[in-house]
RNA sequence: GUGGUUGUAGCUCAGCUGGUUAGAGCGCUGGAUUGUGGUUCCAGAGGUCGCCGGUUCGAACCCGGUCUUCCACCCCA
C-alpha cells in the first residue's frame, strides 16, 4: 500500500527557486563573515547530551532533541527507575546524543577541546542547521539555520563594535533599509535588579521587562509581582519604563539610576564606549538604539546584547541576536576566556526580504539558452552548440527530444529562459543558427562558425 | 508544554439547516497552429473531501481521536 508521503512538523523542502535565494543570502553573510576575519568551522549535528542539556535553562532542556540509545536500550533501564514513569529522570538513561540546538555551546566546546591549537583572539563562523521540538509558527521552525561569527580570547569592546558593523554591512549588502539594532548590557540589568534589592530574581526581573513594548507597563508590572518582586522594588524600577529620548539621554538617565551599582555603572560606561565609537564610525544603512527592556537571549550572556529587529512595518520576529559570554568555556574547563558574537536569522531573513521584494531580479533564473530539438542530426549541431556556449560559462541546455515546437517553447517559457535558439533543416543546411529574444520575440540569425558574435551579445 | 485555528483537484479557494453524480479560476494534456512561447477559442484528464473511528436511512458538513497549518502564550532565530 502506497502511504501518502509528508515531512515532519515544522521542516520544509527547499524548491530550486529557493535553494538559490537562500544561497544568495549565505553568500553574502559568508562573504563578509571573511572580509572581517573570521574563519569557518563546522561541528557535528549531533553532541553527547551532556554538553548540551543545562545550558539554556530548563526550557531548553525540553527544546533539545533527544536521539535514543541504539539497541535494547528499554532493557538497560533499572527497574525501579523504569517503574516511577518519570520522563526526565529516565532520559539520561535512554539516551546519550541530542541534536544541537544552537551554534554557541558546540563553539565553547571546540574551543576547549582544540585550545591548544587556536591562536587567540580566535574569530571564527559557522553556517549549519541547528533544530528546536518547539511548536512551529510563522518564522518559527523545528530545523533552521544559524549563521553565527563569534570571536573568543578578547575583551576589548572593538570586537562588540566590529560585530555592530558586520550586522550593517551585511544588511546593507542585502538591500534591507531600516533595520534596527538594538543594543543593552546585561550589567546594566544586573545593576537595576541590584538597586532595587532583587538581584535574586534577575531573570524573572528581565524576563518581565523584555515584555514591556508587547504587554505594557501594567502587564510588566503584573507579571513581576507574580514573580514575587516586591512593589517597592517595582516602583523604584519604574524610571525603566519611560525611559525616552535619544540614546544619549538614556545614558545618561541609566546612570542616575545605577549610581549605587558598581556593575551597572559599569555596563553603562561599556555602553556609552560602544555608542560612541559607532558614531563617530558611521553607519551605512542599520540604526543602532539603546533598549534597555531588550533582555530576550540566552543566561549565558554577561555583558552586551545584541538584538536586530527587521524593518518597520514587516510583522517578524527578530533576524539576528547575540551577545558577550565571558565565562561560557567556564563549564567546560577552560577559565577567563571571554567571548562576543552574533547570529543571523537565515529563515527569517529570507522571508523578511520576500516580502519586501529584496531579492535580485532573475535571480533563479536557472537557464539562459535553451536549444530547441529538431531532430537526430539537427540535434547534433545543436548540441556542439551548446557544449561551445557551456564552456563560455552560458547556462545553456538542449531540448532532449524532438518534440512539438509548440510544447518546447513553453517548456522554455516555464523556465523563464530569456533566449531560444533554433537550429532546424534549413539552418543547418546553410550553418546557421536563428536566436528568439523571449523577451520582445526579435529574431536573429548567427553563423555557426562565428559563434563568438552570439557571445558577444549577451 | 497550554489554549485556539486550519485541512476539499497540481495551486488558490467555493460547497446552504446533513440529502442523488462535490464545483470554479489558474495550471496540466490534446486540438485550432506538421518550424514559433507568453494573448485567444474549443475539448479533455485530474478528488480515498488530511487520516482513523462514531452518530445517522444518508456525512465534505455533526461528534471523538490523531496528524498537519497558522495564531496567542511559554520561550526563541
Amino acid at each position: 500500500m502506497a502511504q501518502k508521503p509528508s515531512i515532519p512538523k515544522g521542516t520544509r523542502d527547499f524548491t530550486p527557486s529557493e535553494v538559490v535565494k537562500r544561497n544568495y543570502i549565505f553568500d553574502v553573510v559568508k562573504r563578509h563573515f571573511q572580509t572581517f576575519g573570521f574563519q569557518p568551522i563546522e561541528t557535528p549535528s549531533f553532541e553527547n547530551s551532556e554538553t548540551l542539556m543545562g545550558k539554556y535553562g530548563d526550557e531548553g532542556d525540553r527544546l533539545i532533541f533527544k536521539i535514543l540509545n541504539s539497541g535494547d536500550f528499554l532493557n538497560k533501564v533499572n527497574d525501579e527507575l523504569y517503574s516511577l514513569k518519570d520522563s526526565n529522570k529516565i532520559t539520561s538513561s535512554i539516551s546519550e546524543k541530542a541534536l544541537r540546538y544552537d551554534l554557541t555551546v558546540p563553539f565553547a566546546r571546540y574551543v576547549v577541546m582544540h585550545q591548544n591549537e587556536l591562536d587567540f583572539p580566535f574569530k571564527r563562523y559557522q553556517i549549519q542547521p541547528v533544530w528546536r521540538a518547539d511548536r512551529p509558527q510563522k518564522g518559527r521552525f523545528r530545523e533552521f539555520y544559524q549563521c553565527d561569527a563569534d570571536v573568543v580570547g578578547s575583551d576589548s569592546l572593538l570586537q562588540e563594535v566590529e560585530l555592530i558593523q558586520l550586522y550593517d554591512t551585511v544588511f546593507t549588502e542585502l538591500k534591507l533599509d531600516g533595520v534596527t539594532i538594538k543594543l543593552n548590557n546585561r550589567k546594566i540589568l544586573a545593576g537595576i535588579a541590584e538597586v532595587i534589592g532583587a538581584k535574586d530574581l534577575l531573570i524573572d526581573f528581565t524576563v518581565a521587562l523584555d515584555k514591556l513594548d508587547k504587554i505594557g507597563e501594567d502587564g510588566v508590572k503584573k507579571e513581576m509581582l507574580s514573580k514575587g518582586i516586591s512593589e517597592f522594588a517595582i516602583e523604584k524600577a519604574a524610571p525603566l519604563f519611560n525611559l525616552k529620548g535619544s540614546n544619549t539621554d538614556q545614558l545618561d538617565a541609566l546612570d542616575a539610576l545605577l549610581e549605587n551599582s558598581k556593575e551597572g555603572k559599569k555596563g553603562v560606561d561599556e555602553l556609552r564606549f560602544i555608542m560612541e565609537t559607532i558614531v563617530s564610525l558611521g553607519m551605512q544603512s542599520a540604526k543602532l538604539v539603546i533598549d534597555v527592556t531588550l533582555a530576550r537571549g540566552l543566561n549565558y550572556y554577561t555583558g552586551a546584547i545584541f538584538e536586530v529587529a527587521a524593518p518597520k512595518g514587516v510583522s517578524m520576529g527578530s533576524i539576528g541576536g547575540g551577545g558577550r559570554y565571558d565565562d561560557l568555556t567556564g563549564i567546560f574547563g577552560l577559565k577567563d576566556v571571554s567571548g562576543v558574537g552574533i547570529s543571523f536569522g537565515l529563515d527569517r531573513i529570507y522571508l523578511v526580504l520576500e516580502e519586501l521584494n529584496l531579492f535580485p531580479e532573475a535571480i533563479d533564473r536557472s537557464l539562459e539558452v535553451l536549444c530547441l530539438n529538431f531532430g537526430t542530426k539537427e540535434g547534433l549541431a545543436a548540441l556542439k552548440l551548446t557544449t561551445v556556449l557551456r564552456k563560455h560559462g552560458i547556462k545553456a541546455d538542449i531540448y532532449p527530444s524532438e518534440a512539438k515546437l509548440n510544447k518546447q517553447f513553453k517548456y522554455a517559457n516555464n523556465r523563464n529562459v530569456p533566449y531560444v535558439i533554433l537550429l532546424g533543416e534549413e539552418e543547418l543546411n546553410n550553418s546557421s543558427f536563428v536566436v528568439k529574444n523571449m523577451q520582445n520575440g526579435e529574431q536573429k540569425t548567427y553563423s555557426l562558425s562565428d559563434t563568438q558574435q552570439f557571445i558577444d551579445s549577451l
